[in-house]
DNA sequence: CGGGACGTTGACGGTCGTCAAAATTAGTGG
DNA sequence: CCACTAATTTTGACGACCGTCAACGTCCCG
């Protein structure tokens, strides 16, 4: 949240987002269809939202960790088009958007935060078409691992050292690959002593490496 | 635009929106790091939005056509991170966004519809990711067709004819596919008499077809 | 201990990318 | 208006990459 602010903004944002929710692991937080009320910022935890691809079968569009806020799918038709489900036991900030739009007519600073927000996802999702659109398997695994590194290193922890909290089916949805691929993958960059793998643990060892990957892109 | 608006309020969002620019086709509207001070409104024309992939190579992430909003990536950094170009002679609306948030502050449906176009980019990017992470290339064309058959219907064009206004190689990388798979895919297309193409004017012969090639995944 | 979810590995095949050449169209200047 | 070159599209042959199918291995949890 942006600075700046004074003391009676910060309470008014404060009560804004009082409400606070406990989601177990494998918990829908919504479903597409749920009619649309709140966003929700992730305290604790770790999502997935995905949605259904006609026949029962389910895309992963993201995945969102602390910080981060799912929901902003549903303002455009009022239900949500997509599902959002706790990878582990979570915490979650339920902000109610009906008085989220009133505040943000009050303090400036929270509208622009808001239309930020909502650009950053336009902006993210710009690059995984670029990854879905014109990246190889070892590619988009390597972009994705770069990807969870860099945002679990602002948030303080280790930016060699991660622990997927999704399965390989999972990441293999959100890639565009299946899982004999993401896994095969795997074994190719643990090969070429790039990472280490056991099971959901992954130990970066060589990030140059791992960068070179994707700017082979840039040798074409 | 919502209707529900006094006449001061209308006036005011037209007072907004005055500045009209034309764009020559293949003119950029903007460019990947110019500075962010307005969206766009397309009155007339073709636009298509395009990030570079690292080493030069451009990756289209949209069609825009008329009524449709272009520049919303760039609120979140205060610069594009795509540019936007005219296939075709163009006429646009440029709208300060700095104004357009002031605007939006004391008038509650300008909000919520600004608040509702970037909810509704962030679902049509879903719907890409999508696109081109579990379908194939006779799949994705045939979405690809009928999702711009569709928009120019409710724009009152015929809903069984259009005519293409990018290229092959545009269609591909939009589609993530190379621009000799279009081609055959649309020759495929043309030998099942599902549609018929004479450069780029493509005219839909049988609907439910087109239709049933999509919701082939269905029958998984 | 045993069942089930998850992950790995191998063999094979299909889809799509690559390379190359021809065909068609568009653009330019005389 | 036409000749000529550039750009775009189409088609074919071939191969790489990834999906599919199948079997096996591993981990988790009752």
């Amino acid at each position: 949240m942006p600075v700046g602010l004074s003391d009676e903004e910060l309470e008014r944002i404060d009560a804004l987002i009082g409400m606070r929710l406990k989601i177990k692991r494998g918990e829908k937080l919504f479903r597409e269809g749920d009619p649309f009320c709140n966003l929700y910022a992730v305290r604790t935890g770790f999502f997935k939202t995905c949605m259904l691809s006609g026949g029962g079968w389910a895309q992963v569009t993201g995945f969102q960790m602390a910080g981060e806020i799912i929901g902003l799918d549903g303002i455009v038709n009022d239900h949500h088009t997509c599902s959002a489900i706790a990878l582990e036991d979570a915490e979650i900030c339920a902000m109610p958007f009906d008085r989220l739009e009133d505040l943000s007519r009050e303090v400036n600073a929270l509208q622009h935060h808001v239309h930020k927000m909502m650009s950053r996802e336009i902006v993210r999702e710009h690059g995984v078409m670029l990854l879905l659109g014109s990246m190889r398997a070892e590619e988009r695994l390597a972009a994705f691992l770069l990807n969870l590194a860099q945002r679990l290193n602002l948030r303080g922890f280790s930016k060699s050292e991660l622990i997927l909290r999704m399965t390989r089916q999972e990441i293999g949805s959100y890639l565009g690959l299946k899982i004999e691929t993401i896994s095969r993958t795997f074994s190719k960059l643990t090969d070429d002593g790039i990472v280490e793998v056991k099971q959901r643990h992954v130990r970066i060892l060589n990030l140059d490496k791992l960068r070179s990957i994707i700017n082979k892109i840039n040798q074409l």
